[in-house]
DNA sequence: TGAATTTGTGCAATCGATTGTACAAACTTT
DNA sequence: AAAGTTTGTACAATCGATTGCACAAATTCA
């Protein structure tokens, strides 16, 4: 990009020899001159030479970069997965490039496409909110791109993938709840086109049902998983003939409304009201009462994906199928789940 | 990389005109003519040409690529910057290749050498804690590469930033304490050598002698910035002859150690001591008592540097010098730092 | 009608690294 | 000494897109 890049054909020029003669030398090939090739280690250390990565990946069909769509950075879960990821890609000489959907279909596809442009060698994909067809991706997965995916699957589409087992972690998380004693414990629940909250949804039924407790249809709210989803269910909730006793969140934020929503209102959490969330958000830990959650696994999925994109595809067998790994979650238990009245 | 992505050769072949033909008809050029133009677009459309990116690069030494070095991704600034910056990059059809250092000057060697490897037109840096020297960086910049900073700069280096007034920050933090009637106020600070944190500490002095109130150099306590500084500041604090009436922390994880030892420790929070921070992470609103803080503008950050790059160096003009841009903070004034007494 | 333009397209080089093939020189083998 | 190997290096093609230059055909002008 810079003449301050020299290149091979620099050296070549330098110690009268050819390009390819360089390029070997640097590779050590074994019918090259140990002379020749010490004067090229020597002349390339003098001058700082970095090979040109673009030219290389234009020759090798490898770009030794891989792409990443998540709905947004800068939030807890998924920064914690990037970050993850980047530890081990890095280790392998592997780069990451971002994209962000911010929930929206339209950035989705612009960004799959960005990526594919970028002749990245893999997509590693959570999707958004507003992902309900998966057409734009298969289609992407069909051109030969290999796909991943995280915590936001497609289950129609044939991918590795890891997530964790949400519909576990709402049942432990429910279950505890139980067994603390509350019984009309209604759900928060997220877009259930969304595999993880639909999976957390039937976690939710699971220990109901396990209880013997009968639910309603009005005890499961589907809200925007923020605060102001939380606070909505809430009043819901204290408007329905059988009042709550507890709240299970699909989501933090929406737990910290629900909370916050009951304090307002003149109940104390625990006492008069059971909350707990999903995802172990850093500020959870800090509220009073502190939340009890369930933990995302964010950086171990990241490191796990990495890994999974490694096994299968660093050498050219193009299996995109490498299994799908399933972390088991971690209910995290804390104040505001702490026993009924 | 694929047999599915299909080239201009391609296309040339199947019309029987050249390579060269095709390109230029996907670009319109006004010398092919009109109906050429319009039968490689239609093939190109059929076949969902998409131009390999990594030749393009190759060809005009652009790469359309800018990496990114912070300390951690999954730090919630760090990552609202980055968020930042992928929107207004996005929207210019330019990519991210992002970096971690985990504070770690090896680290941010290495990173360096990889995106410059990878031929980024730009590489925007936030230092790490352990960088002290910077010829790593100089040795980059002279070689070529553009350089921007955020936040954690290098002030011997010139380049294009962009920061946030740290010292009128802490200056309003401390000033507010001492508005609300503190005195004996405390300093966390973090590293001297990091730019921002001796600019807090200037801000705190600042406030301070303007009130006329005399620091004797215990006060002011080197930490890491993390609970566990907090919580050893608080420590040595409270064994100081002059007993401590507020901690204004350089950090936020610092002040909710501060503020946990105090409780802990049987004292009242803003009762008996007064607790600040610095960065407005998302728990310190939900904190009991919410603590008082100064938002550093992340997200506002990334899209600053951004433009910055776009306008400094879309056209080839390589002046790397763009200039300094110097965002206001935010003081967020909340519970932990109401009147004393 | 012949000269000057304009129009439309192709050739070949380029970006930088890699690699199959060729080939001369040096060395072995018989 | 002739034939066969090994050693060391260069040439040229390739990856895919772009672009200066050349050149023929078509058109305009004188």
């Amino acid at each position: 990009m810079n003449k301050s890049h020299i290149t091979i054909h620099d050296i070549a020029r330098e110690l009268n020899i050819s390009a390819s003669t360089v390029s070997r030398a640097l590779h050590d090939h074994p019918r090259i001159s140990i002379a020749t090739r010490s004067a090229v280690h020597k002349l390339a250390e003098k001058y700082n030479y970095q090979p040109n990565v673009v030219a290389t990946s234009l020759r090798q069909g490898k770009s030794k970069t891989v792409g990443v769509i998540v709905p947004r950075i800068n939030r807890n879960f998924f920064s914690n997965v990037i970050g993850g990821m980047e530890e081990v890609f890095a280790s392998y000489g592997y780069h990451l490039m971002i994209c962000q959907t911010h929930e929206q279909l339209e950035n989705e596809k612009t960004a799959l496409q960005t990526l594919v442009n970028a002749r990245v060698e893999a997509i590693i994909l959570s999707v958004s909110m507003e992902t309900s067809q998966d057409t734009h991706i298969r289609e992407i997965q069909e051109r030969g791109t290999r796909l991943f995916f995280f915590d936001r699957i497609i289950e129609s589409i044939e991918a590795g993938s890891v997530v964790i087992n949400d519909r576990l972690g709402a049942y432990q998380n429910v279950k505890h709840l139980i067994g603390e004693g509350y019984r009309s414990i209604m759900h928060v629940a997220g877009a259930d086109h969304i595999t993880i909250y639909r999976a957390r949804k039937e976690g939710y039924m699971d220990a109901m049902s396990e209880a013997g407790i009968e639910v309603p249809k009005e005890w499961i709210m589907e809200q925007p998983l923020v605060m102001e989803g939380g606070e909505s269910a809430f009043q819901k909730g204290m408007s329905l003939n059988s009042k709550p006793e507890a709240f299970f969140c699909a989501g933090d934020y929406a737990a910290l409304g629900v909370m916050q929503a009951a304090l307002r209102a003149g109940l104390s959490v625990p006492g008069d009201l059971g909350v707990t969330g999903f995802g172990n958000e850093p500020f959870t830990a800090f509220l009073k009462p502190s939340l009890t959650t369930v933990d995302q696994k964010g950086g171990e999925m990241g490191r796990i994906v990495a890994e999974m994109f490694m096994k299968c595809c660093e050498n050219d067998t193009a299996t995109s199928w490498c299994g799908k790994t399933v972390l088991k979650p971690e209910l995290i238990i804390r104040d505001s789940s702490k026993p009924n009245r």
